[in-house]
DNA sequence: CATGAATGAGTCTTCATTCAT
DNA sequence: GATGAATGAAGACTCATTCAT
C-alpha cells in the first residue's frame, strides 16, 4: 500500500486527464476558427479549467496548435507510408497512398481543415508543416527512383511541392463538401494525375 | 512634425492618389505580415496619411487586403490565358502556362507570397481566392475537353483543384528561395506533371 | 484666418491637456501609493481619461513615473544650486542648501515621497535618481573643495553619498510628520552635521 | 521527476528543516531581485519543495521578507553595539561601529541589498525598517549625550535620521561596488564625518 | 476630404492562494 | 506535514474604429 505512490497516480491522472480535454476543446475550436480567433479563454472553457490552467499545460496559444498539428501529420505520414508498402507494385502504390489520403481525410476531417487550411496564423508553423509535407512526398518520389518509376525529366524536389499542394488543396476542397465528388473519382483522379498527367494528345 | 503641411499635402493629392498610396502602403506591408500583424495604423502611417483617413477609403482592414488580391489574381489570370490562346498547340499551351505563371511570380513575388502564403487570417477570402484560381484552372481544362486533350479517366473539377494546389505551392516554395532550382526547371516539372503524371513503368 | 492652425493649436492644446491631466493623476496615485499598487488604469480613470489614451501619451507605467521623478529632481537641482549660489559664504551657504531643501520639501511634500520614499518598483530609476542626487551633493562639495572648504581627510565621493543618504532619508522622516520638530530645529541640525558633525569631545 | 522522493525527503528533513530552506531560498532570490518579482512558487522551487508548503510556514510572501529583514538588522544591531562597547573612548567608539557596519555589510552584502536597498514594494516594512535603524542610531547618540559628546546644538532624533541615513546609502553605494574605494576610505569617511563634518574653515 | 486624439472592448499572461489527496 | 493542480482575479497593452475640428 504505497499511498503516496497511489496519490500521485490519481493526480497524475487528473492532470493528463485536463491535458486532454484542452487539446480536444482547442481541437474543437481551431476545427472552425482560425487560430488568430480562438482565445485561450475559449480553450480553457471548452475544457471546463480556469483561464489559467491553460498556462500549466502549454506554454501559449501556439503551443497546443502545434501540438494537435504535428501529432495529425505524424499520424498521416505513418499511414501513408504503410499504405505504400503493403501495395504490391508502384502502380498499386500510388492508388494505395491516395486511398489512404482520401480515408485518413474523411476520418480526421476537422484535422485535415486545421493542418492543411490556410489562417494558421503562424507562419514559422506553417512552413514547418509543409516542408515536413514535402519531405513525406521526397520519401515517395525517392522510392519510386530507386524502383526507376520517377520520371527522370521531372525534378523530384519540385515534384515534391507540387503534389504536396495537389493533395492538400483537393483534400481540404472535397473535406468542405463530400458530395462534391465520389471518394473514388477523387482517388483516380489523384491516381491518374500521378500516373499519367492531365493531358492527352 | 508640421501638421498643417502634411495636411495640405494631403489635401493636395487628390482622393484618387491618397487611395492609391493606401493600396501601395497595405501592399508593401502584407507582402511581409500576416494580416493579423499589420494594423491600419501602419497602413496609413506607411500611405502618409492619418488613421481616419483609412476608413475614408476603406471600410475595413480587410477590404484593402481583398482588394489587393483580387486585382493580384485578375492580372495574374488575364496573364495565364493570354499565353495560353497564343501557343501554337495544346502541349505548347502548357508549357506557356507553366512559363507564364513563373514569370508572374518573378515579377510580383510580394503578391504571390500575398495571395498564395498562408497567415492570411481571413478564412473566407482564403476560400474564395482558392475557388477562384481553380475556376481559372477548370477553364484551361475545359479548353483541353473542348480540344480532346483532357483524360478523360479524371474528373475535371477534381482536377482543376490539383492543379491550382500544385502551381500555388509549388510557386510559393520557388519565391520563397529562387535558387533552389533553376527557372526551367520549374517550368519544365510543372509542365512535365501535367504531360505525363510523375510516374514511369 | 488660417483656419487649419487653428484646429492643430486647439487640438495640440487638448493633447497637452489630457497630458497634464495624466501626469497630474499619476503624481496623486504615487504619493500615496508604491509604483506596483497603482495601475495604468486607475491613472487613466484619476484622468478622467479611456484606458487606452494612457499610451498615447506614455509608452508604459514607468514612463510617467520617471517623468515626475525626472522633473521633481531637476526642479530641486535648481533650487538647491540657486541657494547655495546666493549665499555669501561657504558656512551661509550650507544653511541657505539645508533651508531651500526644506522649503522644497515642505512644497512638494507628494514630490517628495515618490522621489525619495522606497517602493519605486523600479531598480533602475532608483539607481538613476540616487545617482543623479548624489552627483548634485558631489558638485556642493566640488565647489568647496576649491573653495578649500572641504575637509581633507574625507573622500569627496563618500562624502557626496553619504550627504544624499543624509538628506532624502531626514527629508523624508520630517514630511512624514512636521510636527516631529520645528523647521528650524531639522535645518539646524542638517546644516550643523556638515559644519562639526555629531561628536563633541 | 520522481515527486515520492521529493516528499520523502521533505518529510523526513523535518518542519524546522524545511523552513530554514525556504528562508534560505527566499533570501537568496531577494538578494538580486526586488519583492514583487518574487513569487512564491520561485521561493518554494529554490526551497526543493510544493508550492503550497510555503503556506504552511509563512502567512504570504512579505511574512519570509520580513523574518529576513528583522533577523537582519537584529544581527547588525548587536555588532555596532558590540563595537561600539568594546571601544575605549567615544572617538574609537565612532570609528569601530563604522568599521563593524563595513565588515557586516562585506560578510553580509546580500541582506544589506535586501534590508536598505530599495525596491521592498513593502512601504509599511520600509518605515518599520528604517524607523527601528534610526531607533538604533538613536541608542548611540543617548550613549553619546549621556558621554557629553554629542553637540548640543543638533537634535538627537534628526540626528539619529540623518545617520542612518546617511550609513545605508554609503554601504549600499559601496558594496554594489567595493572596487569603489578601499574599506579604510569608506570607514574613516563616515568617522570623519561624525567627528567633524564636511566642512573645514 | 483629411486629421489624429480618444475610445474601450478584447487578450494574453501572471501568480498568490486554496484544497483534495 | 507535504503535495501540486487548479483557481480566477488582476493588470498591461493593443488596435479597430469613431468623431469633433
Amino acid at each position: 500500500m504505497d499511498v503516496s505512490h497511489e496519490q500521485t497516480s490519481a493526480r497524475d491522472r487528473g492532470r493528463q486527464e485536463t491535458r486532454r480535454r484542452l487539446v480536444a476543446s482547442a481541437h474543437a475550436l481551431f476545427a472552425s476558427h482560425p487560430l488568430a480567433r480562438v482565445t485561450t479563454h475559449d480553450i480553457a472553457r471548452g475544457a471546463g479549467v480556469a483561464a489559467g490552467t491553460f498556462y500549466l499545460h502549454f506554454s501559449d496559444k501556439e503551443a497546443v496548435f502545434r501540438e494537435i498539428v504535428y501529432s495529425a501529420i505524424e499520424r498521416l505520414r505513418a499511414r501513408l507510408q504503410q499504405a505504400m508498402k503493403d501495395a504490391p507494385d508502384g502502380e498499386a502504390g500510388i492508388r494505395a497512398h491516395a486511398e489512404a489520403l482520401v480515408s485518413f481525410a474523411e476520418d480526421n476531417a476537422d484535422l485535415m481543415r486545421i493542418v492543411f487550411g490556410r489562417d494558421h496564423g503562424s507562419a514559422e508553423l506553417e512552413s514547418d508543416v509543409l516542408d515536413y509535407m514535402a519531405a513525406v512526398g521526397a520519401d515517395m518520389l525517392r522510392r519510386r527512383i530507386q524502383d526507376g518509376h520517377f520520371r527522370g525529366s521531372l525534378d523530384p524536389r519540385v515534384a515534391a511541392q507540387a503534389l504536396t499542394g495537389m493533395f492538400s488543396r483537393t483534400v481540404i476542397w472535397w473535406i468542405e463538401d463530400p458530395s462534391r465528388c465520389p471518394r473514388e473519382t477523387l482517388i483516380e483522379t489523384l491516381a491518374g494525375i500521378q500516373l499519367g498527367g492531365t493531358y492527352s494528345d
